[in-house]
RNA sequence: GCCGGUGUGGCGAAAUGGCAGACGCACAGGACUUAAAAUCCUGGGACUAUAAAAAGUCGUGUGGGUUCAAGUCCCACCACCGGCACCA
C-alpha cells in the first residue's frame, strides 16, 4: 500500500489514472495532494490532448475526481460541476470518429422515408410496383389478405409526449421491437409496426393554466420533438399509420367506443354485453323478442314489474332499470378528489393516499360520477390470462387486482331499533364458512347502510363519535394505524343461525365498506385480525378448527379439522366448508359466492384536455334529471375553445366554463366531465390497424388480417412496454376489448397475445434516472458523439431486455469500437484517409452522398468461395443470432456478432458471400451501416442490392458447423483434469482408451482400480477410480 | 404479512445437469508514435507455491440434499428489487 501510494506520487507526471482507483484510500493520499495547486495544472494531472499535432486541451476524466477530491465528495456528486466543464473539453478534444456515421445515418433515414421502406400493406391496399416489400414477394397493385405473406404485429406502448423529451428508458423497448420488426421483415412477414402519441395529459393541462396557452400547441410542439428524436434512431415504423390520441379523427372513435359501452349491458346468462335494444322488448305491452329474453329471470321480474305500474312510472322504472345495467353508468358515491389536480383519480391513481402523478393529498369526497362496469367482466378477465404469453409476474399482478375469492353469503337477522316490527337483513361474506360455530360477534364496517337502525339509544352517542372520528381519518391513517383496532358495540344483537346463540354486533374501521357485503362475521379464534379485535374488546373467542398438533388454535388461521361445531365434527376443512354450504343453503340462511377485489372503474375526469363524453342531461316532466347519449352522427363532439383552464369557481370542471357550449337549444346541458387519459390508449393498437378509416374505427378486413388468430397466436404478436402498466392500462384494455369482441366488431377475445416488459434503464451512479438526481442520459447527447446505430446496439448489449441495468458510457464506446471494427473490415484504409482530409476541407455545399462515395472497399473483398474456416465461422454466427433473436436474447446476438468479427480481422482474404451474410445479420440491430456497406458491396461488384430490409434472412447449414475431431473434457472422479482430442464419431472404448492415456488424467488413476467410466457422447469422458 | 422476481470477477454479463466467468467495460503490459489519441497484440476469479513456469486448493448469497457430475434440480434460510396489503 505505502509502496503504491508512492508510486502514485512520483508517477504523478502522466500517471494520474492511478488516482482514480481506490478512492477508499482518499484519506491516505491527503497528504499527497495537499501540495498541488487549484485549479489543477497540465503538469501535475491532466493529460494533454493533441490532434495533428497541435495541442487541443486536456483529458476530462480527470477533472471529474480533481473537483471531487477539492470539495471532499464523492465523484459523482461533482458531476454535476463537471458538466460544463465537460461539454467545453468534449468539442475542443472530440475524439476521432470511428466511422462516419454523421453521414451515414441521416442518408439511410432518407432513403428510407423517401421509399416509404416499412409501410405496412393492408389487405385491398395497392402496393407500389417499385416497393421493395413488392419486389421482395413479388407482389403488387391490390392484393387479398389470403396472398399477402402472414402478418407480424410488433407493438410498443406508445408515449406520452413529455415537455422533457426522451429518455434512454424509451428506445430500449423501440429497439428491441425494432429490431424484432426487421428480423421479421426479412424472415419474410408482412411486419406492423406503428407509432403514436398517448397525447391527452396532464401537464399540458397545467400548462395553459398557468399561461393560457391552448394545451394542443404544447402538446403538438412535444410530439414534434418526439418524432424528431425517435426518427433519428432510425427505427422502421410504419409513420403513415401515426395517431395521436388528441386528433379529433381519433377520439371521435374513443367517443364512439364511449357509446357502445352506454348501449351495452352485461348479460350475466350469456356472459356477454349486449346491446340495450333489448330492453324496448322487455319493456313493452307486446313483447316480439320474447324467446330471447324469457330465460333470464331478471329480464322476466323487470317486464313483470313494469307493467304494473302508472304511465310516467312506466318511463321511470324502465330508466332507471337500464342505468343500472349500462356498462358505462352514473353513480353518487365517494371518489378520490385531489385539491391540486383539482380533478377526481381513479382508485388505482391513488398511491399511498396520495395522487400518483404529482404526489399531492388525496380526499374522500361524494361526487356525481361515471364509472365503466368493469366488475362484470372479472371472471373472464380472470381466465382468460391463461389463454395468452404474458410472463407469470405479470399475470399474478393481474390476478390479485382482480382478486377472486370463493365463498359465501351467510344472512343474519336483527331488530332495527326504532320500529321493532322491521327485521334488517344483514349478509355477510366469508371465504370460511366452516367456522360458523365459532363466530362470536358481527362487525358491520362504519359506512354500512344498517348502522342506524342497528344503534340503540344508549350506544347513539358512541356510534356517531366512531363515526365522525373514523370519516376525519384518510384511508392512509387507516391502514397505517392498523395495528391498534378500533370500533364500538351498536347495542344490537342477532343470532348465529348454527348455535343459535345471541351474538353482539359491532362496528370497526378494519371492515372495509366497499369490499364483499362491508359486514363480516367474526371468527376471532381463526382469524388474525378478528383476533386481535376480540381480545382488546374481551369478546368471546371458540375453537372451532384443531391445527396440526404443536400449533396453537388460537389465532390459526390455516386449514385444519372442524371441532366444537356440531354436525362439521371431525371434517377437515375443504370438507367442513362444503358440508356447511349445503346446510346454509338447504334453511336458506346462506348461498356459495365469488367475490371480486376488483372494482368500477372510476371514468371521469374534471379537466379540460381529454376527450369531452357525448352526454347530454335534460329534465323529464316531474323534473328529474336524466342523461341521454348523442347520436353518432354528433360525433366527434369536440370541446370548446377556452380562455381559462381552471375549473369554475364553484368547482365545475373547466369545460362548464364554455355557457355557449355547455347549454344546448332544447335547453339541455352537456356532459362537463371529461375522460381519463386511459380511454385513448384502450383502442390505439386497433386503430394502427386501419389508421385512415374514415367510415368506421377499423375495418372488418383490417381487423382480421392483422388481429387475427395464427394457429395459437391472436391480437397483437408481440408488445412491449414498461411495467407500470400492468394493472391499468393492460386491464382497462383487455377490458374494452372484450366488449367490442361480444359486440362483434373485433374478431379476437384478448388484445395482446405476448407481452414483455423492458427492464428500467438507472443512471450510470447505479440510480434510478432523475432530474434532481442529475443522472438523466439524453439520448440526443449520445447520438451526437456516437450515432443511432452504437445508441441502438448498447440499449442491447447491456444485458437482458427484461433486467433493471445501470447505463454506463464506457460500454457504449466499446460496441461503438465494435462498429468501427465493422467498418474497417470492409473498408480500404487510404481511401478512409482520403475520405477524411476531404470531409475536413469540405463546403457545406458538398453533399454528404459525394464525400461518402470516396469510400472505398477493402481489397482483401473478393468474389470468391470461402474457406470451410470461415463459413464455420459464419454459420456459426447465423446460427446464434438467428436462435437468439427468436429468443429475445439482443446481449447474446451481440456477442456472437463480436466473435465473428474478431475472427474475421485475421482474415487475409473476406469472400464477398460471407461478407454480405454477415451485413443480414447486422442489419436489424445497426441498420444504418449495414445498408451502407451493403449498397457499397453491390456496386462495387456490379451487382443490384434489393434494399438490405428486405433480403432475406440467412439460413444456416448445420453440416458446415459439423467439426471432424473434438475436444472432449476428460474427469477423474468428477473433476475435470484434461481435454483430449478424438474423432467426432469415436466409439466409447476409442474415448476411454484416449482418456486414459492422457499424462494428466494418468496422475490420477495410476495405480487405482477404475470402477467406472461414464461417457456422455460429444460432451464429456469421467473415470470414477477408487 | 402475502405474491412474483433476482443473487455469478473490480463492473455489465454468459453458461440444453457436463471445462464457470463467453462477449464487453475497466485495468495492466507490449507494438506503432517525438508525444498523445486512435489502432493492433498480450494478460487479468481468489489463494498457495515458484526466480519463472509447471502444479495444487478454493470459488456462482448461506446451510443441507440428490447425482459419476450442480451456477443449473430438491429442501431450509438470508439479502435485495417489484407488486399487493385490515380484501374477511
Amino acid at each position: 500500500m505505502i509502496g503504491r501510494l508512492h508510486g502514485n506520487a512520483v508517477n504523478a507526471d502522466g500517471q494520474e489514472n492511478k488516482l482514480e482507483r481506490d478512492e477508499a484510500d482518499d484519506h491516505q493520499r491527503q497528504d499527497a495532494h495537499q501540495s498541488r495547486p487549484w485549479p489543477p495544472t497540465n503538469q501535475h494531472c491532466l493529460k494533454p490532448v493533441w490532434l495533428g499535432g497541435w495541442f487541443v486541451g486536456v483529458r476530462h476524466k480527470s477533472i471529474k475526481t480533481q473537483i471531487a477530491r477539492k470539495l471532499r465528495v464523492n465523484k459523482h456528486s461533482a458531476i454535476e460541476s463537471a458538466v460544463s466543464l465537460r461539454r467545453i473539453f468534449r468539442s475542443m478534444a472530440s475524439s476521432r470518429r470511428q466511422y462516419p456515421f454523421h453521414l451515414i445515418e441521416p442518408k439511410w433515414q432518407q432513403t428510407w422515408e423517401q421509399q416509404q421502406a416499412f409501410r405496412a400493406f393492408n389487405p385491398g391496399e395497392e402496393i407500389p410496383k417499385n416497393h421493395p416489400f413488392a419486389t421482395r414477394h413479388k407482389l403488387s397493385g391490390k392484393v387479398a389478405a389470403t396472398q399477402l405473406p402472414p402478418k407480424f404485429y410488433i407493438l410498443d406502448m406508445f408515449p406520452y409526449p413529455s415537455g422533457a423529451g426522451l429518455h434512454v428508458g424509451h428506445p430500449e423497448g423501440y429497439t428491441a421491437t425494432d429490431i424484432l420488426s426487421r428480423y421479421r421483415r426479412a424472415c419474410g412477414f408482412n411486419v406492423l409496426h406503428p407509432m403514436g402519441w398517448d397525447s391527452f395529459g396532464l401537464p399540458a393541462e397545467q400548462y395553459a393554466v398557468k399561461t393560457g396557452q391552448h394545451p394542443r400547441v404544447t402538446t403538438e410542439a412535444n410530439i414534434a420533438n418526439f418524432t424528431r428524436q425517435i426518427k433519428s434512431l432510425g427505427f422502421s415504423y410504419d409513420w403513415s399509420r401515426e395517431l395521436a390520441t388528441t386528433d379529433v379523427e381519433y377520439f371521435k372513435w374513443t367517443q364512439w367506443i364511449f357509446l357502445k359501452l352506454y348501449n351495452s349491458w352485461f348479460n350475466p346468462v350469456t356472459q356477454k354485453a349486449e346491446s340495450i335494444t333489448i330492453f324496448e322488448d322487455v319493456f313493452s305491452e307486446n313483447p316480439k323478442r320474447k324467446t330471447e329474453w324469457e330465460k333470464n329471470l331478471t329480464l322476466q321480474v323487470f317486464h313483470a314489474k313494469w307493467t304494473q305500474e302508472s304511465p310516467a312510472g312506466k318511463i321511470q322504472y324502465q330508466r332507471d332499470r337500464i342505468n343500472e345495467l349500462r356498462l358505462a353508468y352514473v353513480t353518487e358515491a365517494p371518489v378520490w378528489w385531489c385539491e391540486q389536480l383539482g380533478t377526481v383519480l381513479a382508485n388505482e391513481e391513488v398511491v399511498d393516499g396520495k395522487s400518483e402523478v404529482g404526489g399531492f393529498p388525496v380526499k374522500k369526497k361524494p361526487m356525481r360520477q361515471w364509472m365503466l362496469r368493469i366488475t362484470a367482466y372479472a371472471e373472464r378477465l380472470l381466465a382468460d390470462l391463461n389463454t395468452i404469453d404474458w410472463t407469470d409476474s405479470l399475470k399474478e399482478m393481474q390476478r390479485n387486482w382482480i382478486g377472486r375469492s370463493e365463498g359465501a353469503f351467510v344472512h343474519f337477522d336483527a331488530t332495527e331499533q326504532r320500529n321493532p316490527n322491521t327485521t334488517l337483513l344483514l349478509s355477510v361474506f366469508t371465504t370460511r364458512p366452516d367456522t360458523l360455530f365459532g363466530a362470536t360477534y358481527l362487525v358491520l364496517s362504519p359506512e354500512h347502510p344498517h348502522v342506524n337502525g342497528l344503534t340503540t339509544d344508549a350506544q347513539r352517542a358512541a356510534v356517531e363519535a366512531y363515526k365522525i372520528e373514523v370519516s376525519k381519518k384518510s384511508d392512509l391513517e387507516r391502514t397505517e394505524l392498523a395495528k391498534e383496532k378500533t370500533g364500538v358495540f351498536t347495542g344490537s344483537y342477532t343470532t348465529n343461525p348454527v348455535t343459535n346463540q345471541e351474538i353482539p354486533i359491532w362496528i370497526a374501521d378494519y371492515v372495509l365498506a366497499s369490499y364483499g357485503t362491508g359486514a363480516i362475521m367474526a371468527v376471532p379464534a381463526h382469524d388474525t385480525r378478528d383476533f386481535e379485535f376480540a381480545k382488546k374488546f374481551n369478546l368471546p373467542i371458540v375453537q372451532v378448527v384443531e391445527p396440526p398438533a404443536g400449533k396453537d388454535w388460537q389465532g390459526f388461521t390455516e386449514d385444519g379439522i372442524a371441532v366444537n361445531s356440531g354436525f362439521l365434527n371431525g371434517l377437515p376443512t375443504r370438507e367442513a366448508k362444503n358440508a356447511m354450504l349445503k346446510r346454509l343453503e338447504e334453511t336458506q340462511d346462506g348461498s356459495k359466492t365469488i367475490n371480486y377485489k376488483l372494482r368500477d372503474w372510476l371514468f371521469s375526469r374534471q379537466r379540460y384536455w381529454g376527450e369531452p363524453f357525448p352526454i347530454v342531461w335534460k329534465k323529464d316532466a316531474a323534473g328529474n334529471l336524466y342523461h341521454e347519449a348523442l347520436p353518432e352522427s354528433a360525433l366527434p363532439l369536440l370541446p370548446p375553445s377556452l380562455e381559462d383552464y381552471k375549473p369554475t369557481a364553484d368547482g365545475q370542471p373547466p369545460l362548464a366554463r364554455a355557457k355557449d357550449w355547455l347549454n344546448l337549444p332544447d335547453g339541455s346541458i352537456r356532459e362537463t366531465n371529461t375522460m381519463p387519459q386511459w380511454a385513448g390508449s384502450c383502442w390505439y393498437y386497433l386503430r394502427y390497424t386501419d389508421a385512415r378509416n374514415a367510415q368506421s374505427f377499423v375495418g372488418k378486413d383490417a381487423d382480421n388480417y392483422w388481429m387475427a388468430s395464427n394457429g395459437k397466436a391472436a391480437g397483437v404478436d408481440l408488445y412491449v412496454g414498461g411495467t407500470e402498466h400492468a394493472v391499468l392500462h393492460l386491464l382497462y384494455a383487455r377490458f374494452w376489448h372484450k366488449v367490442l369482441f361480444d359486440l362483434g366488431h373485433v374478431s379476437t377475445p384478448e388484445p395482446f397475445f405476448k407481452l414483455v416488459n423492458q427492464g428500467l434503464i438507472l443512471g450510470e451512479d447505479g440510480q434510478k434516472m432523475s432530474k434532481s438526481r442529475g443522472n438523466v442520459v439524453n439520448p440526443d447527447d449520445v447520438l451526437v458523439e456516437y450515432g443511432a446505430d452504437a445508441f441502438r446496439l448498447y440499449e442491447m448489449f447491456m444485458g437482458p431486455l427484461q433486467d433493471t441495468k445501470p447505463w454506463n458510457t464506457k460500454g457504449v464506446e466499446g460496441v461503438y469500437r465494435f462498429l468501427g471494427r465493422v467498418w474497417r473490415l470492409f473498408v480500404d484504409e487510404k481511401a478512409e484517409t482520403a475520405f477524411e482530409q476531404a470531409e475536413t476541407l469540405a463546403t457545406e455545399a458538398q453533399s454528404h452522398r459525394e464525400l461518402l462515395d470516396l469510400i472505398l472497399l477493402d481489397g482483401g473483398i473478393t468474389d470468391m468461395d470461402a474457406t470451410p474456416a470461415q463459413l464455420k465461422a459464419l454459420h456459426a454466427c447465423i446460427k446464434k443470432v438467428t436462435e437468439d433473436l427468436d429468443g429475445m436474447r439482443f446481449n447474446t446476438a451481440i456477442s456472437a456478432m463480436m466473435m465473428f468479427i474478431n475472427e474475421a480481422m485475421t482474415w487475409q482474404t473476406k469472400p464477398l458471400s460471407v461478407m454480405k451474410t454477415f451485413l443480414q445479420l447486422l442489419a436489424p440491430f445497426a441498420p444504418h451501416i449495414a445498408e451502407e456497406l451493403w449498397a457499397r458491396l453491390h456496386s462495387t461488384f456490379g451487382q443490384t442490392a434489393i434494399s438490405l430490409a428486405y433480403a432475406p434472412w440467412p439460413k444456416f447449414d448445420a453440416a458446415l458447423l459439423v467439426e471432424s475431431e473434438i475436444e472432449l473434457p476428460v474427469q477423474v472422479n468428477g473433476k475435470f483434469r484434461d481435454t483430449i482430442k478424438v474423432a467426432v464419431d469415436a466409439d466409447n472404448a476409442t474415448i476411454e482408451a484416449a482418456a486414459k492415456a492422457s499424462e494428466k488424467v494418468q496422475q490420477f488413476i495410476a495405480g487405482k482400480a477404475i470402477k467406472k467410466v461414464i461417457i456422455v457422447p460429444k460432451r464429456m469422458v469421467n473415470l470414477i477410480v477408487g
